[in-house]
Formats: structure tokens, C-alpha cells, sequence
DNA sequence: GTCTATAGATGGATAGAC
DNA sequence: GTCTATCCATCTATAGAC
């Protein structure tokens, strides 16, 4: 049923979870199964037959696991958001307290996750809408946290005036769309490696603030 | 069954299409059907039901102007890719040589696109992969020409030293998904004006690309 | 063109044996 | 936990009257 074709949702195949999530077992076979699905033809085009295939049981025992589709779902997309949130944090607290270091940091971390886990990233950003509102508060309130530290980093930047920034949020939403959409288009026959990449969306993001990275000696005229 | 919370796939609630297409008539109620409830839950999300209850018909007679629902949504995509292309070449033309006018005219064509039509936009890139290969073709041709236009910009520019671009694929695709990502937030409460929103990624695309447009007296050392 | 009615397939989820 | 079997709702699409 799989369409081989040029306009997929995504371009990445290796089914992959970020460490010390439901790797083994029966458990973990169905989430693998309903993230390869999701991810391809979201949460509505996935059946819980095709995901019960994948994992190699009847769709029947699912239910030993999951009480619905939807929980299935549920635990992807928040794995996600952990997952974003924790590296996000990680990232800050050892950028150090340059803000041209902490944007940096940031993205590197934004671009990573995407490369890392693009399939994961893919259902995580696009499917969200697709839960409950109680069953997706979490992974909410864990994107806007996520957002307020991006937010953060470049307000700092823009009252020491590392950075001059035409508008907050605006820049922080353009910065956030670029490593976003890493995720559709990586993967394995890309062209460049994730490191090629984190590279160089750090050199634009760098570029976006107006970041004076090169004139350590030009102290700002405040 | 629509749900009012905030991960929405869209904020834009105004149901719009360009001039000139189906506007007139049950084709083109259909048609706006289509759009609003492809846009909200996606293409399998959607049923041939919820569309034919919105236009204010039958399920039934959505066959005699369609003959599937795959049908109106490739007729959205095509309609979506068309718009985009046709705006992105008029741009083009108007903007005259210089490489930073062009990009700026470009990259305004792009994220006015997104805020005259998001709901339309955000059809047009997320729900490609839902259409056979047939039905989508059209569609993919003119992406792909959509991407070319910009790179060609982006490639003109770097050669005649007016743009500083690390990467010219990675610099496009991250220009692109500044702007596609505007379809997604954009709408009537957002503290932002389609102008300004332009302004400003007009702003961040020529920092992204080094374009040198403050000094004109000094030229590029070659 | 639009409707009522329905065919035929597939959907999520459950019952109950093992 | 896993299976077979199945319930029942919903799906896309069609038949045929008007």
C-alpha cells in the first residue's frame, strides 16, 4: 500500500525511537509500527490492522497494550516533545551565557532532533491535532515550553544587544520552520550529513539575529 | 466534531480560494467544503459526508461533479500549486536584475501566499501524499518549478557576489520553510499584518543570504 | 442535478477461548 | 498476552427515481 513516489510526507525509512523508550518487546514493536504508519499517511490513513501487521500480532493485541489508537498516538507525539524539550535544555545550560553561543546551541539541538528522528519529528509537529484535547495537553504544554526557551534565548540576545532582531517572534517562528521541515526532506540519500546541516542552519540562524560573531573587537555603540 | 483547543492544523478559518476558480455554483461550494474540512483533519479525515453536509448537499451529488474525493482534493492541490507558481513568476519578472530585489520580491510573492490563502496552503503542503501518483503529477511539476525559480535566484545571486549563501539547496529550503510554516499560525487574532509578516521575511531572507543591500558604495572586493 | 436508499468494504473495538 | 471471531459503526461509491 505504500506509494513510491515523489511527494511523500517524508523521505527518512529507519524506524527509530529516541534511548529508553518501549524498546522491547511487544509494547515497542506496536509503537514502531504506529510510528512508520503515522508518519506516513497520518493518524486517520492508519488502520490499526496495518499497524498490527507491522508489529507482527493480531490487531487484537493491542488492546492488551493500548487502550485505543489514539494512546498510540498519544505516546509518540509525547515522546517527542521529551524529547525536543529535554535536548533543548541540555543544549542551553552548556551553551554557557554568550547569547550568539546559547543560539547556537539551541538550534544545533532543534536541527539534531530532526535529523536523529525524522520519522519521530514528522509525527510530532503534524499529528498533534489529531488528539484529544486531554490526551495532547501534555506534548502542548511541553511545545510551548519549548517555544518560551527559544523565545528567551533571543530576547537576551536582543537586550544585550548581541542580537538585532526586527521582531521576537516572528524571527523565533522563522528559525523554528527551518529545522522543522529537516525532518520531511532528510534522510538516507540526502546529500549532506546532520552535521553538514546543523552547520549550516546555525550559520543562518546566526545570520536571522544579526548576530556580530566576527567583531569581537567592534563593541556594540549600545 | 470540529475541535476548538490549540493545536490546531491551521488558525485561518476563512474558507478562500483564488479568483477565478469554481466559485460559483455547487461545484464551487464543494469545492470550499473540500478545502475547509481537508484542511482541518486531513484527506482521510475528511468524509465524503462531512464535505457534502458543509456544501449543503447530498453525499450523493459530490459524484456528479467529482467522481471521487480524491478528485477535489487534487483539484485543490493543482489550484494551490498554480496560484503559488503564477504569483512567483510575476514577481520574478517585476522585480527587475538585482539579485536582492529579486529574492525580496520572491520570498514577498511566497509568504503573501501563505496569508492570502493559508487554509488553501496548507492543503497544498501537507496533503500531496494522499493523491495517487496520476493525480498528483501536475501538482509535483510545478512544485518542483517553483523551486527551481528560487534557486536560480538564489544561484544568480551568489555568482554576481551579491549573495554570501553556504549552501544554496540547504539556503532555499530553509527560505521555503519560513514561509510555508506562515499557513499553519496565521489568522485573524494574530498580532501581525500580512504586510508586516512579509516585511519581516523579506528582512530575514536577504540576512540569510549576506545581501549587501545598506552599502552600495562599497563594492564587492571581487 | 439532486435526491433516497443501499451495496460492499473497511474501520475501531470487544468477547471469550486458550 | 495472544489469538479467532465478530459486533456495529462508518466509509466510499453506486443504483435508480424524480
Amino acid at each position: 500500500m505504500t506509494m513510491n513516489w515523489s511527494a511523500r510526507r517524508l523521505i527518512a525509512t529507519e524506524v527509530r525511537l529516541p534511548e529508553g523508550v518501549a524498546s522491547s518487546g511487544t509494547s515497542g514493536q506496536i509503537l514502531r509500527a504506529g510510528l512508520a504508519r503515522f508518519a506516513e499517511v497520518g493518524f486517520y490513513g492508519a488502520s490499526i490492522r496495518d499497524i498490527a501487521a507491522i508489529a507482527g500480532v493480531n490487531s487484537a493485541t493491542l488492546y492488551a497494550h493500548y487502550p485505543s489508537k489514539e494512546h498510540i498516538l498519544a505516546a509518540l507525539i509525547l515522546h517527542g516533545h521529551v524529547e525536543l524539550h529535554r535536548r533543548l535544555q541540555e543544549a542551553l545550560v552548556r551553551a554557557g551565557v554568550e547569547p550568539a553561543d546559547q543560539l547556537a546551541a539551541v538550534v544545533r539541538a532543534h536541527v539534531s532532533i530532526h535529523t536523529d528522528f525524522p520519522m519521530l519529528a514528522v509525527v510530532t509537529n503534524t499529528e498533534l491535532h489529531a488528539l484529544s484535547p486531554e490526551l495532547g495537553l501534555p506534548a502542548v504544554t511541553l511545545r510551548e515550553q519549548s517555544r518560551q526557551l527559544l523565545l528567551q534565548v533571543l530576547m537576551n540576545g536582543a537586550e544585550r544587544g548581541a542580537f538585532a532582531i526586527p521582531d521576537t517572534v516572528l524571527t523565533a517562528t522563522a528559525i523554528s520552520a527551518i529545522g522543522m521541515r529537516v525532518a520531511t526532506w532528510f534522510g538516507p540519500e540526502v546529500p549532506y550529513t546532520a552535521d553538514e546541516i546543523a552547520d549550516t542552519y546555525v550559520e543562518l540562524a546566526l545570520r536571522i539575529v544579526g548576530a556580530r560573531v566576527e567583531t569581537p573587537s567592534t563593541p556594540a555603540t549600545e
